[in-house]
DNA sequence: ATCTGTCTTCCGTCACGTGGAAGGGGTGTA
DNA sequence: TACACCCCTTCCACGTGACGGAAGACAGAT
């Protein structure tokens, strides 16, 4: 209502409805296998719901059992995600440009989307003499820190950035920007400059360049090269090429869809 | 209770049960963007109905409205796939094997798994220059006439491939094998070899060979290239390589699980 | 033998999902 | 302007099917 049109309702239901979803939701990076006894008590119900509603995910192909009886992700869910434009779809979009990049750096090179306040990786190249990395594909993490979300919040709706603004940012390393005025300036830099740049605000030895994905004007993804160094300066040879592949992946989205 | 009591019980429940999955089943990789009416008729609600499902669906990240207002499958669903163990965690593990061979070959390099009585292809690294693909990843297919499928269903249970052999196979060349008796050769063929070729059964101008991918004495997976060429011998200096990066596979799978 | 942890099945009750009906927009045809 | 036909959204009385307590089976540990 308070400005644009173009958003229909249909988000207002924020209780959970269905619990087989909260059973899914019990399956983490931390915990991908799972009791059901474990399963009831992370979702908060009875062993004999709990076991009802695994029977049916079960059925459907939504968890599996492993050899050790324990329950899983089903291959179902794996199948239907990669039928989600901003995961299997971006994925194969990017592919090619990321390992071009990587070819030419021999660095890490990571494509992530936001998702709400946060950020999800979508794909990842990592290089073995790169510095490592604390995330994997299909982890979250915070957007202020990152190149990737530096990017992604600098274009993302108002609101959003206001939600995330308001919320003090998690410090990691005596470098990340905590303060709301400074993160606001960076954030106005890097949608005048079109890239990124994230000076060891994650791990005290690592800068990252980040450049956005643009399908028609708006910005979906965002793709960065994370190096070893402690300056700025050690990234800026590489800001050409991450634009340049960033491009070309929008392109080739904007052709494919 | 046939056998073995290993497998549990927590399968009988057939019927549907939750009306949201059906939601998430209406999404398949020829639809894979639908609106709400489509969703409606494809689930066989009336619409109200499939207006709170879609929007609990919604509230949860499963589904997502794209640009045209058009539902998608959202973001979570992936991300909960990446938690599948052959799903994501497969890919992973055997990415680096398929590229070596790709780099070797410059052929169509294939990874699928068994899902009941078809097959699912997980990971493909497509050569510009090599055979053209009727699949995708995250796409289905049957077992018999492929490579991959022959590995598959030779090492699935029994009742597994008595279900399947019940069946007339569907015939796209010439060359599909079609009988039953004959089908049931080559799969004790492959068990005694421990390895697939497919000749020219899926489309005229392709041969294919397929290893398994084992953990523990367990097929987990199936391995192929895929080459123009009319007969076995087109494939036969790639055996080896195939059989080897199986292996590779499966030993890294046991290492890391 | 007992206890503590798994998982499985059964069944009576009542919350909650269901779907009919009504309303609001947009676009195309007369 | 009026009508027709799509889309989508909201509301609410009804009755079905999900819920979870209780009881039992099984395995391993003390």
């Amino acid at each position: 209502m308070t400005s644009g049109l173009r958003a229909g309702p249909l988000q207002p239901r924020r209780t959970a409805g269905g619990k087989l979803l909260a059973v899914l939701d019990a399956f983490t990076r931390d915990r991908p296998a799972l009791t059901l006894s474990e399963i009831a008590r992370a979702v908060g119900v009875p062993l004999s719901t709990a076991h009802r509603l695994v029977g049916e995910l079960c059925a459907w192909g939504g968890v599996e059992r492993d050899e050790d009886g324990r329950y899983r992700v089903g291959l179902r869910v794996w199948e239907l995600g990669a039928l989600a434009p901003r995961g299997l779809g971006l994925r194969e979009a990017a592919l090619p440009f990321m390992e071009d990049l990587y070819e030419v750096t021999h660095e890490n090179v990571q494509l992530a989307v936001r998702d709400g306040t946060e950020l999800v990786f979508v794909e990842r190249i990592a290089g073995r003499s790169a510095v490592g990395v604390l995330t994997r594909v299909g982890g979250r993490f915070a957007l202020p820190p990152t190149g990737v979300g530096l990017v992604l919040l600098a274009h993302a709706p108002l609101e959003v950035q206001e939600e995330v603004l308001a919320r003090p940012p998690v410090g990691y390393t005596r470098h990340t920007i905590t303060d709301p005025g400074q993160l606001r300036r960076a954030l106005a830099e890097v949608r005048r400059s079109g890239v990124a740049i994230s000076d060891r605000q994650v791990t005290g030895d690592a800068v990252s360049v980040a450049a956005p994905v643009e399908v028609r004007g708006t910005v979906v993804a965002a793709l960065s090269i994370v190096v070893r160094g402690n300056s700025a300066s050690a990234v800026r040879p590489y800001i050409p090429g991450v634009r340049a592949a960033a491009r070309g992946i929008g392109r080739t989205l904007a052709s494919t869809s």
